[in-house]
DNA sequence: TTGTTAATACAACTTAGTTGTAATAATTTT
DNA sequence: AAAATTATTACAACTAAGTTGTATTAACAA
């Protein structure tokens, strides 16, 4: 079940992708509201946004957990099958609107894929 | 800096993948292990195998490590390049031997990529 | 066979995230 | 507007996966 309550930690939590493209780290959110919010609200309310299609998550390197804004998702599913990019240098991740095409697999049925990529971004490449 | 001695823990885990073409977690090899070898040499081995490029390792769903025999590796560099598929049925994780396309990117410099394919493998699909 | 040192076991720790629950606050009902 | 309802929160405690430090052990070279 996703969000009932406009509360103040869900205003907060929408308010720091407002001016933000690019993903932010689980880690990061919780940090950022640290002085306001307990972590446990800061991971719940993530979930619940992600379950109401306001957000997409997904692995980073490490295996820790970042999410971004959705933008083709809705509370029946989650659509986002661009890939996400890591810049090796200074750390920030963003999600890439392109079509990573995934063959069809011999006798396997294809459900989802997650497609990771690292480099250096446009401002360290660039 | 890789395997120097050729000690029992290090044949114990070569053997893990012996009759194996898929691929394991650390955890799970670490559990079948644990009788005879304690956890942080499972996991600094594991470390050292990669390091050879004798095993590749990647991530999988919840971020969990697993680990594969190498094809293409060597102690120069790991240019295993291709997706690894989960069963979202059974849980058996393995390559497939598949080059993904990952185009060029404007502005942006790619180093490496992670594809993580989720579906049903040959067993519970096909 | 002995000496050197890579590798190991063990305990303690870290990090990211999860769970249970009493108290709080958003929203609905009266 | 006040009371009632219950979603949400803070807090503490926990879990799981993996890491670090170090005294001891065992490969293997001399």
């Amino acid at each position: 079940m996703g969000i009932i309550r406009k509360t103040k930690s869900v205003k907060a939590l929408l308010d720091e992708f407002e001016n933000n493209s690019g993903a932010i780290s689980a880690i990061e959110l919780v940090k950022r509201l640290s002085s306001n919010y307990n972590k446990t609200t800061v991971y719940r309310v993530l979930d619940k946004l992600e379950d109401d299609g306001i957000l997409h998550s997904f692995l980073g390197k490490k295996g820790i957990k970042w999410y971004a804004k959705c933008e083709d998702c809705s509370v029946t599913g989650h659509f986002d099958v661009h890939p996400h990019f890591q810049c090796v240098n200074c750390g920030k991740v963003d999600c890439l609107p392109l079509d990573i095409k995934i063959p069809k697999i011999q006798n396997r049925m294809v459900i989802a894929s997650q497609v990771l990529i690292q480099g250096k971004c446009e401002m360290c490449f660039g």
